[in-house]
RNA sequence: GGGGUAGUAGCUCAGUUGGUUAGAGCGCCUGCCUGUCACGCAGGAGGUCGCGAGUUCGAGUCUCGUCUAUCCCGCCA
């Protein structure tokens, strides 16, 4: 039986036409004679009626069919007698009067509910073993649909604004910097490897070296790092480059793109030009790179008040140069003791020694360290901290660069306190998007006392920096910058180094890479580029990161099809496993590990 | 590598201070039922309490180890 309709489409419109239904037995509703049986397939679901009056024994297949068969149906459209309308059913208004059913595939009792409610409580290693069955779930059917309007949008914008689609080699070689890689072994070259690429980003700028002016890619990249409810280790980043811009060209572009996502996906119109805020900025206010700017309690620098401050911790830090930061949990007053002592173990494991605080309480404040607190001093915190009864006023005296993540954490904890009090609501729908620009270009390793890369090593310096390199490296900012969304980084690109000379440096004076490895690692680059290499920047956002905000969940597991569990592994096919000692042999490896 | 949470029927969970035969809802099976849509009603089957040790007269419950999933730290240029 070949299908004329899906279950979605029938409406009031089609009654007194005939219809072919295909598609999985979603329930049975035996009343002994008449049965009704909901069909559904990737479009909806359409309510059949059988009733033994009009076909005995196609009354009786059909009430013994079981929940998720496959089934082929043809009848034709009536209305529903007025009282049984099912309003909340798109199709509510009609029912199919079968008169041939085709079973094409009986179905075993599924090992969990086909049901959006109840499914979503169901143990993710169940639901993953039979992901087949997980995915029928509407919820993931649609993310499905969302990432496939997502990435189509994509395509179109980028093809409008003339960028090629070009794939580069996932078969690279290692590149240690960075992070860990998947390893092929070469059977060709005994004792070689490929690394899996973790991005194309070599590969795309040669591509800009080679002319193709505007490159783009719905990249997999592969990373062999642990995994989290947001990293997988494969997955998908919208990867492009362009020659001849600088950084507006591609705020304005990256803006458009997400805006048009946006409005094809969710019918949202998306204010842009998204605020930049530079880094700096971010730390000083969040305290974090990746700021979610949908709500308050920002961070405040309180070093000016406690400028005469006796207190002996407070005095010893500003006379080190460091900083005094303070932010106000509004209304989290009431904090239990037990949440106290979490929040201060998470202090302390970012580097604190403590978790000083305030409370207002009922008309008084409550700290351990108030007695050290002059009356101006009081004062001069309730005016800038707005401190009123019922809050808790939370700090941190370190170096700066602590302070701030130290309370740019707590500041995250302390908002889901609040949620969770039903005192802190943040709308389904705000999209905070956010430019995070002006990063430093260097960080210093204190173990391997040499400076690297704060993103990476084609990261060109900001132009009236480049003086600083030799002389001041840590003020110098990159052409870097992050796309934020709601507290999750959502990409990051850069300006790139296109002069081979400066390229040199950086690799050879400022990262004290030894040269013959930089020959070896980078050589073909630092080549191409006395070649007629063009300015150009680029950028990558994380795709699946994208599609979970869309719809959403906080899993990327929820937006890729067969996604691994925390070890690595997929738990439908099993896989990785075992392989042959033939095949070995072939690829000239030996395995540390016996088989039990 | 480290910390947290969870693991009891096919699924979701309850199980008191360690004490008789481990329960519920859903699902499944059987029967009844002609307008339901989470159909209803009656009955029934279904358990290696993740696994392994230990303590104890006695362990789902306590201890240790281990496995799996998940959240987080480290890691992710």
């Amino acid at each position: 039986m070949k299908r004329t309709h899906t279950c979605g489409a029938l409406t009031d419109q089609h009654i007194g036409q005939t219809a072919n239904l295909c598609g999985w037995v979603d329930s049975i509703r035996d009343h002994g004679g008449i049965t009704f049986i909901d069909i559904r397939d990737r479009a909806g679901l359409t309510q059949l009626v059988f009733n033994p009056e009009n076909d005995q024994a196609l009354a009786e297949r059909a009430s013994r069919l079981k929940p998720e068969s496959v089934i082929g149906v043809h009848g034709e459209v009536r209305p529903r007698p007025a009282e049984t309308v099912n309003p909340r059913l798109p199709t509510g208004a009609i029912e199919v009067v079968g008169r041939e059913l085709e079973i094409f595939n009986i179905s075993d009792t599924p090992p969990f509910p086909i049901d959006d409610a109840k499914g979503d409580k169901v143990n993710e290693d169940l639901r993953l073993t039979h992901r087949y069955l997980d995915l029928r779930r509407p919820r993931l059917r649609k993310a499905m649909e969302v990432r496939h309007k997502a990435s189509k949008t994509v395509r179109e914008v980028l093809d409008e604004e003339g960028f090629y689609e070009i794939e580069t080699p996932f078969l690279f070689k290692s590149t240690p910097e960075g992070a860990r890689e998947y390893l092929v072994p070469s059977r060709l070259n005994p004792g070689e490897f490929y690394a899996l690429t973790q991005s194309p980003q070599q590969f795309k700028q040669m591509l800009m070296v080679a002319g193709m002016e505007r490159y783009y890619q719905m990249a997999r990249c592969f990373r062999d790092e642990d995994l989290r409810s947001d990293r997988q280790p494969e997955f998908t980043q919208v990867d492009l480059e362009m020659s001849f811009i600088d950084r507006e060209d591609m705020y304005a572009l990256i803006e458009k793109l997400v805006a048009r996502v946006w409005k094809e996906v969710l019918d949202i119109d998306i204010p842009t030009p998204f605020p930049r805020m530079p880094y700096a900025e971010v730390m000083n206010r969040y305290g974090i790179d990746k700021p979610d700017t949908r709500f308050g309690m920002e961070l405040v620098d309180v070093g000016e008040i406690f400028g005469e401050t006796e207190f002996k911790v407070f005095r010893g830090v500003l006379d080190k140069g460091g900083a005094i930061k303070a932010f106000n949990a509004k209304g989290l007053a009431d904090l239990t003791q037990g949440e106290l002592t979490n929040l201060t173990e998470i202090a302390q494991s970012l580097g604190a020694k403590g978790l000083a605080f305030i409370k207002a309480d009922k008309g008084q404040w409550k700290s351990p360290i108030l007695k050290f607190f002059t009356d101006a001093e009081k004062a001069a915190l309730a005016e800038v901290l707005e401190i009123e009864d019922g809050d808790m006023v939370f700090f941190a005296a370190d170096q700066w660069t602590r302070a701030c993540t130290i309370l740019g954490r707590i500041r995250l904890e302390a908002a889901n306190l609040l949620k969770k009090r039903e005192r802190l609501t943040i709308a389904p729908d705000a999209y905070n998007f956010l430019w995070v620009v002006e990063f430093p270009l260097l960080i210093y390793e204190e173990e391997e006392q040499r400076f690297v890369a704060a993103h990476h090593p084609f990261t060109a310096p900001v132009p009236e920096d480049i003086d600083l390199l030799q002389k001041d490296p840590k003020a110098v900012r990159g052409q870097h910058y992050d796309l934020v969304l709601n507290g999750v980084e959502l990409g990051g690109g850069s300006i790139r180094v296109h002069q081979p000379d400066l390229q040199k440096t950086l690799f050879e004076d400022i990262f004290a890479i030894p040269p013959e490895t930089v020959q070896e690692r980078f050589g073909y680059m630092l080549k191409s580029f006395r070649y007629g290499a063009p300015p150009h920047g680029g950028i990558a956002l994380g795709f699946d990161r994208m599609v979970a905000i869309l719809t959403g969940t906080t899993s990327i597991r929820d937006v890729i099809a067969f996604p691994k569990t925390q070890k690595g592994q997929c738990l439908m096919t099993d896989s990785p496993g075992p392989v042959t000692d033939r095949q070995l042999r072939d690829l000239h490896i030996q395995t540390l590990v016996q088989e039990d």
